[in-house]
DNA sequence: TAAATAGTGTCTGTAAGACAGTATAAA
DNA sequence: TTTATACTGTCTTACAGACACTATTTA
């Protein structure tokens, strides 16, 4: 391969014009559990198309970044969380790319899956971005049983629906479900983020027999607040849960 | 919402060079299993950069095309691959945005996961398309363990190495694993997908009694050319395998 | 002491892995 | 008949689910 010729030549072999060009935007869906409860943040847009309704937090992808660093980067833009203090988990979802998902222009989207580390009795605080009218925590579940708030702008309702589709579903042969929990935790705290996230009740006993293999110990205890004996501080260490749990069969 | 106006403008609140954009491409990985063994299609470039080198065949999403919709034309334009005879298997798989995979300009790549029905003895034939001097199929586990051919163009050796986690992921528990078969197939031809896909043997037995329950029977019987009695024919009916699969720990 | 939570032990059913044994058809 | 393949049965081990029970702390 010595021909510099074509070397030097290849560089001007695309102008602009010669191919298709879209935009590109990294959509965020941000979980946090609070309360037992799984919630995502949400903008409400200030501007049209669908102005006033929800939507996931997002923006352009820029012209030297890839579309994980856009993800990263528009999370503090667009919800105001500060990353440097906050551990955050962030992962590829899918790529959006129906010709008529912006009625502007041809946008295509690469979701992302974000999970925030929460103590669960505290959300992390939002605020909102550039053309948002606000920024708050909705709960999930609800949302997307048709509840409140109702459907989201652009086809956020599918892509939110994929997002927890994609938790729900690693949480089985992962322990990525500790990514939504400080660094230290208690198994009851890891019980409850699996309850929150699978949307059914599981049994502490069994829990504990499974997943206790997969943490490390890490020898302290967790004061006892609310009466009860202390529970064990475990840190994540596997990245696979072999085997995996199973989730309970919903009707 | 019955501001008709602002509804009016938005459609003009994008203008071109307002945001970046990007040349959005839709890649292919595509698998079919012969004699055994797990092959992708690949083609040899026949222009810088990498010319010479082999590649996943791809190439751009048009203006009014969704990325998969895409990856169905590319499928028989840069494979010769007659999509109308064929069952074919087609999911997204991921995006690949890196400023620098192509030192020509900004692409990104919608990588796709492909699945041909073979009946394990013959790979369908593959013709080069435009830009491309040649195409073939390679066998993956010898590909991805450094074997014939080296690493490919770009970023595909990283993205052929996905598609395979994703296949082996999924064959766990879904029968995704007959979209490689005919219609109809024997427990040992699907069996021999397993052991093409995971690269480690089966307990035929074993396979037999677990796999049964997701497949519908027939009732018809394969002619039985080597020896032997012959086998049941089955089509795939469940989606998901529960409980999963499990895949032999690789050390 | 009462209440609440953490964690362990036990029992039962089911399924996996290993592998022997039987049935069916081609050479 | 020999050989090769398809399929079933059996045995052991292991784990899931259910749930009782003990231990440890706060009020």
């Amino acid at each position: 391969m010595n021909d510099s010729n074509a070397e030097r030549d290849y560089l001007e072999s695309y102008r602009p014009g010669d191919y298709p060009s879209v935009a590109l935007t990294a959509d965020l869906v941000v979980f946090a559990v609070n309360g037992g409860v799984l919630h995502a943040a949400l903008v409400r847009r200030g501007s049209h198309p669908f102005r006033g309704r929800l939507a996931l937090p997002g923006g352009f992808v820029g012209p030297r970044e890839s579309a994980e660093a856009a993800a990263g980067r528009e999370l503090s833009e667009e919800t105001g969380l500060d990353l440097g203090t906050l551990p955050v988990h962030l992962e590829q979802l899918a790529t959006y790319s129906d010709p008529g998902r912006d009625p502007r222009m041809r946008v295509v989207s690469v979701a992302h899956l974000v999970l925030l580390a929460t103590d669960g009795a505290t959300l992390p605080a939002v605020s909102a971005g550039t053309d948002a009218a606000g920024a708050d925590w909705y709960p999930v579940h609800d949302m997307l049983a048709g509840g409140a708030g109702g459907s989201l702008a652009f086809d956020h309702s599918q892509i939110l629906a994929e997002g927890l589709q994609r938790l729900a579903g690693k949480m089985e042969y992962t322990t990525v479900a500790a990514r939504l929990l400080p660094e230290e935790f208690t198994l009851t705290q890891l019980r409850t983020v699996y309850e929150a996230v699978w949307n059914a009740p599981l049994a502490a006993g069994n829990f504990t027999r499974k997943m206790t293999p997969h943490l490390e110990d890490t020898g302290r205890k967790a004061r006892a607040s609310t009466g009860g004996a202390p529970a064990a501080l475990f840190t994540a260490t596997d990245r696979y849960v072999h085997p995996p749990l199973s989730r309970p069969r919903q009707e």
